[in-house]
DNA sequence: GGAGAGTATGGTAACGTTGTCATTATCGCC
DNA sequence: GGCGATAATGACAACGTTACCATACTCTCC
């Protein structure tokens, strides 16, 4: 099947010919309409829609500088904890005239080093990170191209440059403290290998005082997993009386997998999950859940990125937009 | 805080200074070695080591017309349905040297047209569309630019080029068929408003040959949505005996919500959904539901650009990656 | 030993845009 | 009427790479 022939596409020189101006005021007329008449920028108005001209963002970035776009890392995307993240980061870059290039990481520190070789070699005018940058070498390289960088979902001593997330730790310690207040005291945990994860058992460890029963799946999880962990929980403490899990997926399957074995909730076992995910208050029992504002996330770090873009500062340069324990009926809360 | 000063990135240039070759010289043994002797290649290595020289894509891609960037559009990315074909297209267009740069179309045409010329604007060497192009605009314009463009998660006449996906009407008639073949008589649809979704609908109204109460809401469809249409749905028809729902998250919700007001699933009513999502299989009662390979999808389209990218033919330019139910409890089927 | 076919390298001119500096009208004001 | 300031436009040279063509040097084979 023979295609359209690949007419040469039209280019500022055959717009600005086309409105009788030169190729520099017909480029003016289009991203610096300020500097140039009124009558002038309708002129190549018309002229744009005659030819039917495309701006050409390659050109334009390789001598301005400025790619217009941002490169977004995640480990996933199939992980939904990020989505709402993700969603938010492109819609709030879209409305500034930015795109976002998505690379996946994976959970590999060795392939976050190649990506994102790739990724500066399209020259993004910033670069956001889910999670931190943890390669040595990835850091270092990040420093020296000079670019604004947000590392989101997570806070530490030593950012790159920018930070907004939240603290694991506290998070974990946090849903220790909401079981120990309870008097709930054998206690367990299901989550998985990632780092932020990880992170949150070691909070919920440090609150609680000892050592808790844990069942660790790869990341990322989910409620399959949930109902295999559960099990295994199950195998090293018959009598456990509060689990967290570290998503609500993963949580859910845990539930499911509790009531087909004939315990109920929240009466025999008690469950809090992460993320508040958006079936988590609609699911019955509803889950108790530790909420973060993920599209927050998202547009915070999107606007970081623009303001340093923009030569406006940044105010904060870390952020941590918190958390809060939402307590519903898998911990014997109210259903909604 | 001062960052440190932007030094001069490395050019080609550079690499080439530093390894004592010409400058074409440096770009071959980059991007074509097998003109370039091992000797000249393992210099030139070493003095990109040398330099820190990340390549720039932005000058590459100006002179070559090969922007090594394919644009991806989606309704939104939050709706999990198109997550699997999203991760293969990533994945599959990555081991090809290509990056997905993402648009969010929304449910809405207008804004499709103008993300589309945003997007063009980048040069991509190929366009994934989730869904049908609607807008005639975006479809003249998408055949003129003259690149790859593939239709997913549908099919049509009428494609702009090439199509990857399934026929909606189809899988509209195959459920309804399999309610019928089970002798339910009672029948209902949940369903999202979105193309695709109302297509599915047309196919199951036109298999039971009269119309169905239906509870439509505006796609994305989630759970909690499930439980309001669930609600519905019972008001329109209280002894309602099966119902097909859009996506495998409602379906999830409208059980919860059946289970809620004491109806036994399936002996009081069945559940079929649309999507095979990860947790279908291992909810209580399991979900049968019709099985999509997204990640399929998200090959054949990624493969198709790189094809026609690299000036190979594409053997079948409209894949049909059909779709099968998959009987599980919601329906009486077994528990796996 | 010279034609012919590789193999490895180099020089030059783009690709399509914008930054920088220069130039020309236009205006207000003493 | 002439001065300086502002508005509007233009010329030119990049940005960093690759396409294209040319050259120099092998090697083979009759």
């Amino acid at each position: 099947m023979p295609r359209a022939a690949p007419l040469k596409a039209a280019t500022l020189h055959d717009v600005a010919r086309e409105a009788g101006v030169s190729l520099i005021t017909a480029s003016r007329a289009l991203s610096n309409p300020a500097l140039v008449s009124e009558k002038t920028i309708e002129r190549v108005r018309i002229a744009v829609e005659a030819t039917g001209y495309i701006p050409n963002l390659l050109a334009g970035g390789l001598k301005s500088r400025r790619s217009l776009t941002v490169a977004g890392l995640v480990p996933t995307i199939s992980v939904p904890q990020f989505l709402p993240t993700v969603k938010a980061l492109t819609e709030t870059l879209d409305e500034a005239g930015y795109q976002l290039i998505l690379g996946q990481s994976g959970y590999d520190h060795s392939r976050e080093e190649k990506l994102l070789n790739t990724m500066l070699s399209r020259r993004p005018d910033g670069i956001v990170v889910t999670g931190l940058v943890h390669s040595p070498a990835a850091r270092e390289q990040l420093r020296r191209v000079g670019i604004p960088v947000v590392e989101t979902w997570d806070l530490s001593d030593r950012p790159v440059d920018m930070m907004v997330g939240i603290s694991h730790v506290k998070v974990g310690s946090a849903i220790a403290g909401f079981f120990l207040a309870k008097g709930w005291q054998r206690l367990g945990i299901a989550t998985g290998d990632d780092h932020r994860a990880m992170m949150r058992r070691e909070g919920f460890i440090a609150a609680v005082g000892r050592e808790v029963p844990s069942a660790i799946v790869p990341a990322p999880s989910s409620l399959e997993m949930g109902r295999r962990a559960m099990a295994e929980l199950l195998e090293k403490d018959p009598h456990i009386q509060a689990v967290y899990c570290s998503s609500d997926g993963f949580a859910h399957g845990l539930m499911i997998e509790a009531r087909s074995r004939g315990l109920r909730i929240p009466q025999d076992l008690v469950v809090c999950g992460f993320g508040d995910a958006d079936f988590a208050a609609h699911i019955d029992p509803s889950l108790t859940t530790a909420r973060v504002d993920g599209a927050a996330i998202g547009r915070i770090a999107a606007q970081m990125i623009i303001d340093r873009c923009q030569g406006r500062p940044v105010p904060q340069p870390v952020v941590d937009v918190g958390f809060q324990i939402v307590e519903r009926e898998s911990t014997g809360g109210a259903a909604a």
